[in-house]
DNA sequence: TTGTAGGCGTTATCAC
DNA sequence: GTGATAACGCCTACAA
């Protein structure tokens, strides 16, 4: 039945044992608190060296109250950015004393629901959440959150309308604007947008309900910065595709670029919609830069040494996760939280980004090639 | 002193008192073993849900002596073939029943035997490592594997010659022999290939004495396919670059591209290598597919979608990862480990590699751009 | 069917 | 300066 037998483990009270005094005293001398004669001190740090004694950190947590654990809980960790904050939130931890658990939910609420509520049940000392875009009066969710009101939580890279609870963000509503900003000012007036999310099915024109909150900034900031130059959105160029399905963002992108009166430029959600648009302009001939314009949110590794270079809103990443580790940590100090935290990007202008041809595009133009 | 006052938690003795029950009734209602009144197991049960009663988990890990808990120490989590593994790791663990605590080491064996160690303390039921190249006899590292001896543990992606324990790789020396001989069935005999890795600094044609399994097979079986066409590799033209500085693997690609005398088709280790050659290509001028041809391992998701695409060995990350934690639940279940685990590669031949242009590379041809 | 009681390993308070 | 003892929350053998 039991098969997993294992070599006994060095408790502190062997080490007592060994060393020939109390628990008490042996606990003094390895904690290194209270008074103790150094010579017994010595002693004791010496057997317990020998016997190759481990503090038991279950039991220690238990009596101290608190973990030195905090939990992650993101929405995909293979997303570059996601497992750029990873890499953020686990060495800052580590560097503040805390150690991180970690689950990824899929962009599915009943994933980060059972997540929140395990990490809870392991007493984890603080969360933080890239919350999974739910429908804004989850219930579930709700009893989730409420049950762990006493966990300290941050939320990360988005926020929900429903949770008045610490933030760390980035401006990606101002960045939109100033996207579209930089191709009006070389000229565009032909402007889409491709976005990519985990709520839609194949692509369509119509805004999901359900998107997290980087996202429908991103939008909204888009649609602003067309409003502002005077512009405005045309519905077919306002596309939404789905995430999960692999050829959903390639199949818009065709959708879009394919048409005799199509867009000289486009702005994308993420560096994995960017990358369905390269691949597309391939398959239809377009050149980046000169046939289209484009400009990606993320700037992931590869934007930089394609020809021609993608520009792209980059964001602060690291300092996101630092900052959310932060926040946390001080809440489980005892520090109310912090009103939201938002950071800025960085948008970096390279080459993708030229002067319309609008000849190429009116509707006598010689275009509209077929994948 | 102490901010950290929380809300007080429900206790298992909490439920008990408000349901006028024994603990042990109380335990026996919620954890549903025993006999006892359907009754009394209800109404104990609404008391809980009532009070919204959650076990705590370092108590019950303590007792049960084990933490439903798994340690995962990787290199690299903003590497995407560790991004990817993780995310693998983290579900199938999940499935299974278990959660996981992780940590990143940057390569570093101090930061790796700390995180051991401390996992270890944390009484995680178990263990997978990428472990950092180090010293093959780095006695801290013994040292920390000896203590935790008693911890299952696998190795993901590298093996230690030092410890005989399960591992799960991917056949990497094939892989490479397989490469070469690609490039020599288009006709090349003019073959380098650029290693990144962590020991370097700058760049050098000497080989480090320290590299991870993975990278030391890719070598390996890179001159294994040389020797098997009858060719050998040329100093020059096996290059070892530091991943840490940022420009070290364009400047080693830079170095052997630019010579009047270069190779006609190249390998490189892992998709950030072959970022660097594609653009130091662009800078060189030099055209992939026909001025030269490339393999890389790690098929990142930008390989084929650039003009050429990338042809590349395609490693089985999700299940390594998935295979890592079934074998690690199986040790914890009380099996013995397994021989080592090797997993196959998948070499995608794409666009990249074409028939070598002699004409352009001979001492007298006209090449030889400066960047 | 239910209650009593002991112990998991640690730390800290209180006496001696 | 040191030792006995209680407590953290849970589970379960045993007694009733």
């Amino acid at each position: 039945m039991d098969g997993s037998r294992r070599l006994p483990v060095v408790t502190i009270v062997d080490v007592a044992r060994a060393a020939d005094v109390s628990r008490a005293t042996a606990s003094r001398a390895l904690a290194g608190y209270g008074r103790i004669r150094p010579a017994t001190r010595d002693r004791v740090r010496a057997v317990a060296e020998e016997l190759g004694y481990r503090p038991n950190g279950l039991a220690r947590a238990m009596r101290a109250g608190r973990s030195a654990t905090i939990g992650l809980v993101v929405t995909d960790i293979a997303n570059p950015f996601f497992a750029q904050a990873t890499k953020a939130v686990a060495s800052t931890a580590s560097e503040l004393g805390y150690d991180v658990l970690v689950a990824d939910t899929n962009e599915d609420e009943k994933a980060e629901r059972r997540a929140v509520l395990v990490f809870a049940e392991k007493r984890v000392d603080g969360l933080i959440v890239v919350p999974a875009p739910g429908s804004p009066h989850d219930q579930l969710l709700d009893a989730a959150y409420a049950q762990v009101a006493s966990t300290p939580l941050v939320l990360l890279d988005r926020r929900r309308a429903d949770h008045h609870c610490a933030s760390v963000t980035s401006d990606d509503f101002r960045s939109a604007v100033d996207a579209v900003s930089l191709l009006v000012s070389h000229g565009h007036t032909r402007i889409g947008m491709i976005d990519g999310n985990w709520a839609s099915s194949g692509f369509t024109s119509r805004r999901p309900r359900i998107l997290g909150s980087a996202a429908a900034e991103r939008i909204d900031g888009f649609r602003e910065g067309l409003k502002r130059s005077g512009l405005s959105a045309r519905p077919g160029w306002m596309l939404y595709a789905s995430a999960r399905e692999p050829y959903a963002t390639q199949a818009a992108a065709a959708s879009m670029l394919s048409e005799r009166d199509r867009p000289t430029a486009l702005v994308t959600n993420n560096s994995d919609v960017a990358l369905a648009v390269v691949t597309v302009c391939h398959k239809l001939e377009l050149e980046i830069g000169s046939d289209l314009s484009l400009v990606t949110f993320d700037d992931a590794s590869w934007t930089a040494a394609i020809r021609p270079p993608i520009s792209a809103v980059a964001r602060p990443v690291a300092q996101m996760g630092e900052a959310a580790v932060r926040e946390l940590v001080a809440q489980i100090g005892g520090r109310p939280p912090s009103p939201p935290i938002v950071l800025s990007n960085n948008l970096i202008d390279r080459r993708s980004v030229g002067v319309p041809d609008e000849r190429r595009v009116q509707p006598h133009g010689e275009d509209s090639l077929l994948s």
